[in-house]
DNA sequence: GATGAATGAGAATTCATTCAT
DNA sequence: GATGAATGAATTCTCATTCAT
């Protein structure tokens, strides 16, 4: 029987996996505790799942797919690709400070896990990648942005500045508010973007 | 016996890991597979290393340790912040385009190392932080940037701009041209950080 | 509640095992695939069963209580031991050229299950023995076979020769004819034990 | 490191292996009791052995490929195929009465095993086919059997019987004589198949 | 100093069986 | 009677580390 990928347990058992993982770490996070957690026995995990593997990267595929729905979302309700640029970056950082545990699983554990479950990590992420672009491009568009940008060069700094501050912060102890560096974030991107 | 850390085969088992980490990557790389491309014993590893997770922190640190000299005598001979940024991005980038092993095991496969190993690396890294945080205040000084400047924010950005154009490059298997990426990238820095 | 041993859906079962098992092997014969294939719910098999094992011991209980039933009416309508004899090789080819699947089943798979499902199949199988030492009695009886002939002996002989014929027969993809075996068989076993 | 197939471990844990599995039986036997009993840890087993299965494959060879050499040696002191059989029959019931356990893993228990292992043991015992039916060629070239004979009928007979025959012998406890079983056996096989 | 054979702890997964509906 | 979702016990194999030679 297939895995069923869908209902109340499916989202107990994700909803455990981040907490465990968030808890102990990803090496410590065993399938017989992530079951305890959920409160299903060790087998039901497989009545929901392939594998091990494939609660991983179900749990980043929903939470990323969220994340990116609500991003595209809001996104769609903020005129100017200047103003986006502002809301990607708070709305990113108010995820994680709203769930510091997912912001561990995904912005820490989560880069330990297997070749497999990395590998689908970054599939799902270009999706997330493909929103920047959409910022980036229509900002060309509307003259905000030169036309000569080089979209990837641009994505991946605003990309790499975003993760690299959610890793500074969390490896900080979430000792510096994250929220406090939306504005001259935004304001180095525009800066250096800007036409 | 504490671990010897110096000598002829410590080299040999450094250089070792890292061609067997970039061949089969982290998670296929034992302590045994290590000491025969070493063309040393198993046991050997452990007179010149405390453990494993040693071997992989010693890696870092030799290289990073290497790179960020080299970075910091590279950086003393160009006068201005401003160039001192741009020669940051190239000699990094090169550093990586000129061993593209190391670059695959310490952008890529030693992330995925167990929490001792990744605080270690954190832990080293934050030399390299130094270093580029000494170039945006020597640019605060020079009047480049502005006396408002958040250093760790501007760090976050270059060093996350930096660490994830290289993370894009070796998942687009080296494809693109690193080296092509410095001005823009040079130039994006300038422009956002500026007075 | 105990286990309803007939109707509909319990020969449904054992006819769904047979074919599992056989398209399968015994290692891969899952209860809710047998389920599956007899079309009833997991659950149903423990209405008509006491467990899994009861599922294989009555299979080849029904198969081989008919076999023995057909093999005894057939040999009835011979009338001398010596021709009894062909009967029973021609009769034991013929059930398992006529159903290979079951043959499979009986020849093969069954005999790796578990010490408890073979005990029971041995069991079933001395019915069969008597059969075997009833023809050989009658032959003493008649003066066919010597009054000193060792019904044990002759009988593993008999049976064993037939068995490894069949297990020889199958493991050749059934490529020789089964049915040509019986006259060549039935040689050896008159000359063997004639007196 | 391939597993090194040979040296006093190799043997140990073979021998260990035999003693389990006939104590315990076949799906009792773990390798950490296999371990155990071979007094060796449960990871030296792999040093020696590519896994579990290639124990019982290793010890159905180790052990057949001795009793075939000793069986060649044994019937080539024998000068007449008539003879040959005898001998033949004599010592595949000898080595079985000499070894009880290991009749009962080899008779027994080893055929519950899993498709992998029984495919190994059948091309195995076709070594030991080989050697029946030389003695039944040889036996055909001087005329003590007929030109006419099947040697595949005929050794399906020989081994049939002897199998069936051990089989009986440990079904029934070693009750009885299984070398008072010789002659009797003989008789019948060159009755059967004499000219 | 160097070796490498031996160690043994630790975890994902399967599947017969149950029982609330 | 029939269902099928849920249960949870049970086992192979890997690999970092040791230590006798």
């Amino acid at each position: 029987m297939a895995a069923k990928r869908t209902g109340e347990k499916y989202e107990a058992i994700i909803n455990a996996a981040v907490r465990v993982i968030a808890q102990f770490g990803y090496h410590q996070a065993q399938v017989s505790k992530i079951a305890r957690e959920a409160k299903v026995a060790d087998g039901t995990i497989y009545l929901y799942f392939e594998n091990k593997d494939d609660v991983l990267i179900s749990l980043f595929n929903e939470k990323m797919g969220a994340f990116i729905t609500d991003m595209e979302q809001s996104l769609s309700k903020v005129p100017s690709p200047d103003q986006q640029l502002r809301e990607l970056i708070r709305l990113h950082f108010e995820y994680l400070v709203e769930d510091q545990q997912l912001a561990i699983v995904t912005q820490i554990e989560l880069r330990q896990s297997n070749p497999d479950v990395r590998r689908e990590i970054g599939r799902i992420l270009k999706k997330y990648f493909n929103v920047i672009d959409q910022v980036l491009l229509s900002g060309v568009e509307e003259g905000l942005f030169g036309k000569d940008l080089n979209v990837r060069t641009a994505r991946n700094m605003i990309f790499g500045t975003i993760d690299e501050t959610v890793t500074s912060w969390i490896m900080n102890d979430c000792k510096f508010s994250l929220m406090d560096q939306v504005e001259p974030i935004h304001r180095l991107f525009l800066k250096g973007l800007q036409n």
